[in-house]
DNA sequence: CGATTTTGACCGGCGC
DNA sequence: GCGCCGGTCAAAATCG
């Protein structure tokens, strides 16, 4: 295995070359199958228009993961994107039975699975979630690349379980009768880059304040809350969480909608402003606070286990729910499917589940870059990933000019060594322009 | 000085 | 009714 740094090359390459004209198209052999059909025109297709009530909020974060001609993500609530960490072998989980998941195209770049669900198919996230399943029914999948499954599972069970399963989130939901949308993200930062918080969160054009963190039973993760502070009086707010399965997953919870237009001014920091914990502890407040300690043994933890926490994987899954109601039925649903998959499983299945559960996907990193993978990110930014986010996404790149002043995620992605104060993931200590 | 984070306290719903 | 828990408030601290 790579380090991460390669990784990320073989990643920009991928996508790059997945996108048909990025500059390492020329470096990399990219298989034909990479890209079966025409990315802007199957993203097209993702357009999301199921009476999402979340289809006309247009959080930046969210439209940032419609963005076409990347295929970076998908908020499609019928399409789950899966990618493995390495971006070097790919495949497609259809639901159990294959029935309901199309199997849309084979990829083999970082955001590497995909697949989409037809609008009919009434069980999504929970069918897809069971990697096993995935496995099964996937002659393309190594039994290396298991763990990947488990990667974007873990994530998708977590929705499910921040959503869906808890009987206590469902009564909270049901008392709110709110709708909610989930993100799953791949974190930007390992746990311990931010002692004090334990998240860095990585922002969109919306400017959120933090108004609370608290600790969460069964979590060994804290979660934030965050309320848009781009408007007074909007009523949007995010909750935020490391996921309880998949530590180097963010879970993301949309509530409300937007009562205004995306800022026009950059100064979203997605709740955290601040990149550095305060140097003076001996301030009123005690530095080693809950989170601090929950995310410094999360570190621990990790070393200790050898588990890559920075692994560069991501999942997206939107959840949206509305009404008390049928958010409890498809929870229910949702809940029945997933047991009775795992009761579907033979002995050997469960145990290799439980395997994958525990022993996630472990790259061999040389110790000395375990911690420092974001920094070296941030060092190599100007780099592929300039590349990647102001070309390589760039299947049409004049259109994306065109647009780009309606389009704030080109600024989002605009990573440019001149433009680093927007930077999100690396560095969220700048406050707005 | 304004914006933001931190964090303990408080509130309200839910289950027992 | 009580306790648990998630969500929110608000004062103090911090940062640029």
């Amino acid at each position: 295995m790579e380090n991460y740094q390669g990784d990320l090359a073989d990643i920009v390459r991928a996508m790059s070359g997945g996108g048909g004209s990025g500059g390492f198209s020329g470096e990399v052999p990219v298989p034909e199958w990479q890209f079966p059909v025409d990315p802007v025109n199957y993203a097209s297709e993702l357009v999301d228009d199921f009476g999402d009530p979340f289809s006309t909020m247009r959080d930046p974060l969210l439209h940032e993961l419609d963005m076409p001609s990347t295929g970076f993500f998908s908020s499609n609530k019928s399409t789950i994107m899966m990618t493995n960490s390495i971006g070097d072998t790919a495949t497609s989980f259809g639901s159990r039975g294959g029935g309901d998941a199309e199997v849309r195209r084979p990829c083999n770049n970082i955001f590497s699975t995909m697949l989409q669900i037809s609008p009919n198919a009434k069980i999504l996230p929970i069918s897809l979630c069971d990697s096993t399943v995935g496995i099964k029914n996937s002659s393309l999948l190594p039994k290396d690349m298991i763990s990947t499954a488990n990667t974007s599972k873990s994530c998708l069970v977590e929705n499910s379980g921040v959503q869906i399963s808890s009987p206590r989130n469902t009564g909270i939901k049901r008392r709110k009768s709110q709708a909610k949308k989930v993100v799953c993200i791949p974190a930007p930062a390992p746990a311990n880059s931010r002692p004090s918080t334990g998240e860095v969160v990585p922002s969109d054009l919306w400017a959120w304040r933090k108004y609370g963190q608290k600790p969460i039973k069964g979590s060994p993760y804290p979660r934030g809350y965050y309320r848009c502070s781009s408007s007074k009086g909007c009523s949007a707010r995010k909750q935020v969480e490391r996921s309880r399965t998949d530590p180097n997953m963010l879970v993301i919870t949309y509530t409300s909608e937007h009562n205004h237009p995306w800022p026009t001014q950059r100064n979203a920091l997605a709740g955290s402003t601040r990149s550095q914990p305060p140097k003076n502890n001996s301030g009123s407040k005690n530095s080693s606070s809950h989170a601090q300690k929950e995310t410094t043994n999360m570190k621990e933890e990790h070393k200790e286990r050898g588990e890559n926490t920075d692994n560069v994987t991501s999942s997206i899954v939107r959840t949206t729910t509305s009404g008390g109601q049928d958010v409890k039925e498809e929870e229910m649903e949702l809940d029945l499917i997933h047991d009775k998959q795992m009761l579907d499983m033979d002995e050997e299945e469960r145990e290799r589940e439980r395997e994958i559960g525990l022993l996630s996907y472990r790259p061999a990193l040389p110790e000395s870059n375990h911690d420092d993978f974001f920094a070296d990110l941030g060092e190599i930014e100007a780099d592929p990933l300039n590349l990647l986010f102001t070309q390589g996404f760039s299947v049409d790149t004049q259109e994306r000019e065109g647009n780009r002043a309606l389009d704030p995620f080109t600024s989002l992605f605009d990573w440019t060594p001149n433009n680093t104060s927007n930077t999100s993931f690396g560095d969220q200590s700048k406050r707005g322009l």
